[in-house]
DNA sequence: GACAACTATATCCGTTGCGGATATAATCAT
DNA sequence: ATGATTATATCCGCAACGGATATAGTTGTC
């Protein structure tokens, strides 16, 4: 297990777990569902990128698996969940901030259409 | 040459250089020092990754070599200038809604600590 | 005008990551 | 009970990355 945080850019792959995680644990196939919500289906991430990628990322420490044990009446036992380490939080903060930093530039330069908005 | 607009996400590679292409028109070397520029040093793109994405951008149809001469005692003869076509600006256009849309999302997930201001 | 440093394009190739296919099995719905 | 969905896991061909290397024109300088 690596510690160092991986330098930016991050892999979609891996920037997208991050951020489905940074909503709170989440099992494999429920991240999978996650980033297809957040990439507004742009993003389909099959089972071969999905769990390549969770190994990469518990072997980079950037995720572990959640001791969180739920009811097993209520919950599907065939499942792991995992959650971000602390080099996770740091390796998506920096991620987001490339992101931001381009959205800026991007700006500067009048790429985006006047009518473009993406609140909220 | 394939006409399709490859579907995001794009590399980071070829998201960077459409980014200095968008700037105005620059030759491959150029468009290394502007990556270096826009990405604050974090993207150090070599040789190998600039003209090897610039093949495949070529080949995609997302950039074409500019016939634009400069005053041949103005400006060094091996320059070769890309420009983007009009399948480049579509993807760029879509890869930036991406990014917008990530950039969104992670606001109402809080991952932005208050003090961040990334304006000009 | 010689020399170094920098600019500029280009290819090679080992390593990494993507992603569809496939497998296996538990859970849920009807 | 039967089928659809959920869930994890591995395999492997393909694409892209990126450092090393090559070659040579341009610029600065003494």
């Amino acid at each position: 297990m690596t510690t160092t945080i991986p330098n930016p850019p991050l892999t979609p792959a891996v920037f997208y777990i991050l951020l489905a995680l940074a909503d709170g644990e989440r099992h494999g196939y429920g991240i999978m569902k996650q980033v297809e919500v957040d990439s507004q289906g742009q993003v389909a991430m099959g089972p071969g990128t999905l769990y390549g990628s969770l190994k990469r990322m518990l072997d980079a420490g950037l995720v572990k698996e959640s001791n969180k044990r739920v009811d097993p009446a209520m919950d599907d036992q065939r499942r792991i969940y995992y959650q971000m380490t602390s080099i996770g939080v740091q390796a998506l903060a920096a991620e987001l901030d490339r992101y931001q930093r381009v959205v800026t530039i991007a700006q500067q330069r009048q790429l985006f259409p006047k009518s473009s908005f993406h609140g909220a």
